[in-house]
DNA sequence: AACATCGTGGAGGTCAAGATCGGCGTGCAG
DNA sequence: CTGCACGCCGATCTTGACCTCCACGATGTT
């Protein structure tokens, strides 16, 4: 009995029936789906392309007629996820002119982005390839785009300077992703937008008697 | 001659002295000296052993005399690390009992970290080993320890649940990190002082208003 | 002063993982 | 029926990094 079964071959992940002949553009979103798996599972380093190939249910030459390598295939993937992220980011800035209703807003995309099925956040916020300057350089973009936008709204409206106003940005980015993600990480004892709706009022409270109040 | 003096690590191109013999313990913490500035500059997939070995002017086999493997090297740094931002942390909410002073001395206290001029908090805020399970646990608890230990202020002062105090603290937590993080990134166009109260304000003008807020 | 001891150094083994080459089966035009 | 093209697979190569084996020199003792 040397093959044949559909068991599980390391973890709990079942591989697709292998023999399944498809298009290059199919077979190519499959593959992109499959790596998304793997590397939100394992991380980038745990990965490997056997792994990418096997979830697929193809062999690993296949995997590399459609991608050059290992590194091109984990930033088609982490450029999809942090495009999402930003442009969810922008529409939620720009779907109402009530700053209450943009920070709560803005913290339900990050609830929503971190709840999502896929997992796809791991590539941003819990990256294992860091070191890598192509990957940095966009996880970085994710949190100081976002936060250039959310400066924007601060800076028109408190006239603070433009450092005070990215720093205030960045702070609340950092209170949306780490919280957002220790929710997910605790299981659902709260709600999502229960948990959202909690720490947008957080922030809410935090910034908005900025422009008038004074220090104590 | 065994002159320790550490002078500017930028690229980690500065190999000591070769030829230098020391004492068993003493020799143990220069290692772990070099094998810090190694992982900092590189992150651990990064880093050869080759590269601590020579950087801190010995030979590899040595280095295997002292620590196991890379993990274990890896892990004691992490280690030390952990529990010096958790400590700090709880000194900082111990040393007064006026929750605004707290917040402040909190604050101050990520700063210092990501300031110290080893770097070692990018062992804990951006490690590329997060695939390993134990060092994914190490890195969870100082947001989970810090963030209890807030919310236990939280939820004395305030009478929120226990799952919304946790969730607050997690979000200022994140608050603090993030944005200190992106602070240093910013190349110190704000003080380090300046930078920790605007944000201390930030997260005390949010947490202050909840409900059965004991002001004196 | 000579010898034994211990730490040090360079060169090498092992293995995992990314990347690749000749064969196989299927569908279609002639 | 037959040749062709295309997609796919088993088996292999190579690189790189972690981890040890034989020489050498310094130190303490008699």
């Amino acid at each position: 009995m040397t093959a044949g079964s559909t068991d599980t071959t390391s973890d709990g992940v079942n591989p697709r029936p292998r023999g399944g002949r498809m298009p290059r553009r199919e077979r190519r979103v499959q593959l992109l789906e499959s790596a998304l798996e793997v590397f939100v599972a394992q991380g980038y380093h745990a990965a490997a392309m056997d792994d990418i190939a096997d979830r697929a249910g193809v062999s690993k030459p296949v995997l590399y007629q459609h991608f050059p390598g290992k590194l091109d295939l984990y930033l088609a993937l982490l450029d999809t996820s942090c495009d999402l992220i930003i442009d969810n980011c922008r529409e939620a800035l720009a779907s109402t002119n009530d700053n209450r209703d943009r920070v709560t807003a803005t913290m339900k995309v990050f609830y929503s982005y971190v709840a999502s099925e896929e997992g796809a956040f791991r590539l941003v916020f819990e990256s294992d390839l860091t070191s890598e300057p192509d990957v940095r350089e966009r996880v970085d973009r994710v949190t100081t785009e976002c936060a250039s936008m959310i400066a924007d709204v601060i800076r028109t409206d408190t006239g603070l300077p433009d450092e005070a106003s990215e720093l205030l940005a960045v702070s609340l980015v950092g209170m949306a992703q780490v919280s957002a993600r220790f929710w997910l990480a605790g299981g659902g004892q709260i709600a999502q937008d229960d948990a959202a709706d909690l720490i947008a009022g957080l922030a809410w409270r935090g910034i908005r008697g900025y422009p008038m109040t004074d220090d104590h």
